[in-house]
DNA sequence: TCAAGATGCTAATTCGAATTACTACAGGGT
DNA sequence: ACCCTGTAGTAATTCGAATTAGCATCTTGA
């Protein structure tokens, strides 16, 4: 394998200095730094000749950044199954890391111990970034302690508890999304309203149950709060919307209710939530709303350039848009 | 943002020299190197508590190895409309990049100059990675020529010409595949063939024609190769079975030949190569072959360690697999 | 008891580029 | 002759980790 030139090569060459090459490259005319134009030329005569090209490698470290952001996820993140979920995250990621100037580095070295990577092993190669966008419906709370204590630059895609310190992250404002499903369902006359889901566990699912619970507290309706079991509880109960947080689970009530007879919307309501850990139908028209994902991740790198630069705390949660649907009446 | 900690800062905690962190980092015991085992311990208890990662920059600078495989590929991976094509081959590259302890480098930030990306550019980031994938129908020969120039080790994701040196690269193998299919349809009786598509201009396309060719010849029946313009100039011919490079174009070869009242496989027989530049409809059951990609995605990464370790120029061309369906009768 | 050998660690150098402080010299003014 | 200013360039240092030569110190064996 042909030596790579280095800057000293081409500066024996031109008769010159390592620095002088250095000077000409970066085209340096400040401070006090002049260059005679011919022996500029001459240099540049050189490097056009030998096809020259700076060492990244040497550049960055003198320069202290890599100008690359990490992506780490809790599992891998192509294969198909996991797909549809990290896509869109991913998509936006990818636009503002380019726009920025800076690659990407995913962090498939984790080990999956315990069948579950971990940031923080024996060989950590977290540092390797310039900082990190954490992805995923979860995120350990140790893992997530210690990015805070060791001043790690870092965004969690998803509203994050604190953790031993406020923790940044650009967010869906699920509370705000959930409430105004209820404020619509109101308005059209509902005033049983049952929540069929977690809603704990992950940040998001409590984000959501909280945005139920103020809104039938706001208008004074009839609100319970169930796990996900299927149609026959939520009949029994008089309920007349029903906001499913697995768009899933949404999908499976409208079935079951339309192959009972039923008429969605006409008897039943049935509104998602947008939670998608697993596969659904997409032909059922569900009303409800949509999660920004690609917005999530564009903005969770712009986040994350403003922690690696100024050091801030960024916490933002974005806006779901209004999916009007065919299961709300 | 907190500066990040350096093996000198590790030896001050431990009480030691730069060097003996280094050393015990690496674990060396080879040439005349003892580091006590007290000693060692209580930097590796230092190097637990701390965090602490080696700078790849610094480590990269001197000796050759990172653990980062870039993938580049000419355009933005995660868009939805590209996701079909790159996503197997991207899930078989992290499968295998994390059984290898590597994490992967996608290369975002290079500039789409003139609406491509390059490889190379005034700063290329290329060798940020002990090694590159290179993914994509067509890949840039000027890229290419440069990379065997300075021997900077990469592997190609298909099957490439020559371009001033041979192309490392792991493939499929369309000439066997489109043979095999032929050889079925001349077992079938069919004995005037045509080959519909560009057959040229990508390496995988003048394969698949370059396959066709030979597997008419050596049956000695009817080939013709025609670029695709729709179903009447081979009804016309008295073409019994058509290869459609583009599975798209097979689609709509079948969906037309119905809306024709003809019968596929009756009248006409469609088989597919596999060419998906374009979505197709899925719900065709055509007859033709699977492109290992996902496979392919695998090999590539560890051919890219053999090249990485022992500098060769592995060339492999991986197997397609029938598919039956049912347009071949 | 003293040289030989083993042990444990460190000083110094290297990688390639960027940067700063500084030198060397020319010309002008007094 | 002296200082001053401007010009053109270079030597030396820096970034962080890896490596090698070599320096102390401690054990043995004769």
């Amino acid at each position: 394998m042909a030596k790579r030139l280095t800057q000293q090569d081409i500066a024996r060459m031109a008769g010159v200095s390592q620095a002088t090459v250095s000077l000409v490259l970066n085209n340096r005319q400040d401070g006090g730094v002049r260059i005679a134009p011919e022996t500029r030329a001459r240099v540049l005569e050189v490097i056009r000749r030998t096809g020259y090209v700076a060492n990244p490698i040497a550049r960055r470290l003198h320069d202290q950044r890599n100008r690359i952001l990490g992506v780490f996820t809790y599992e891998a993140v192509f294969p198909s199954t996991r797909a549809d979920f990290y896509q869109p995250f991913l998509e936006g990621i990818e636009e503002q890391a380019e726009e920025a100037g800076c690659d990407l580095l995913l962090f498939t070295s984790a080990k999956a111990a315990g069948g579950r990577r971990r940031i923080f092993s024996d060989d950590s190669r977290i540092r390797l970034a310039d900082g990190c966008v954490l992805l995923g419906r979860t995120v350990d709370r140790d893992d997530l302690a210690q990015l805070l204590t060791e001043g790690i630059p870092f965004v969690s895609i998803g509203r994050r508890d604190d953790a031993g310190g406020a923790v940044p992250h650009v967010g869906a404002d699920y509370p705000a999304a959930v409430r105004d499903l209820v404020d619509r369902a109101v308005a059209l006359g509902h005033r049983k309203f049952a929540y069929a889901g977690a809603g704990k566990g992950a940040e998001s699912s409590a984000d959501r149950l909280r945005g139920f619970r103020e809104a039938v507290a706001a208008h004074g309706v009839d609100g319970v709060h169930v796990p996900f079991t299927g149609l026959d509880p939520l009949l029994g109960a008089g309920i007349t919307a029903v906001l499913a947080e697995e768009v899933s689970d949404g999908a499976a009530l409208v079935l079951a209710a339309r192959e009972r007879g039923l008429s969605v919307p006409g008897d039943l309501s049935v509104l998602t939530l947008g939670a998608a850990t697993r596969p659904a139908p997409q032909d059922l028209d569900l009303t409800g709303f949509r999660i920004p994902r690609r917005e999530m991740g564009r903005r969770a790198v712009q986040a994350l350039t403003e922690v690696i630069e100024h050091g801030t705390t960024p916490r933002e949660l974005l806006t779901c848009e209004f999916v009007a649907g065919s299961t709300l009446g």
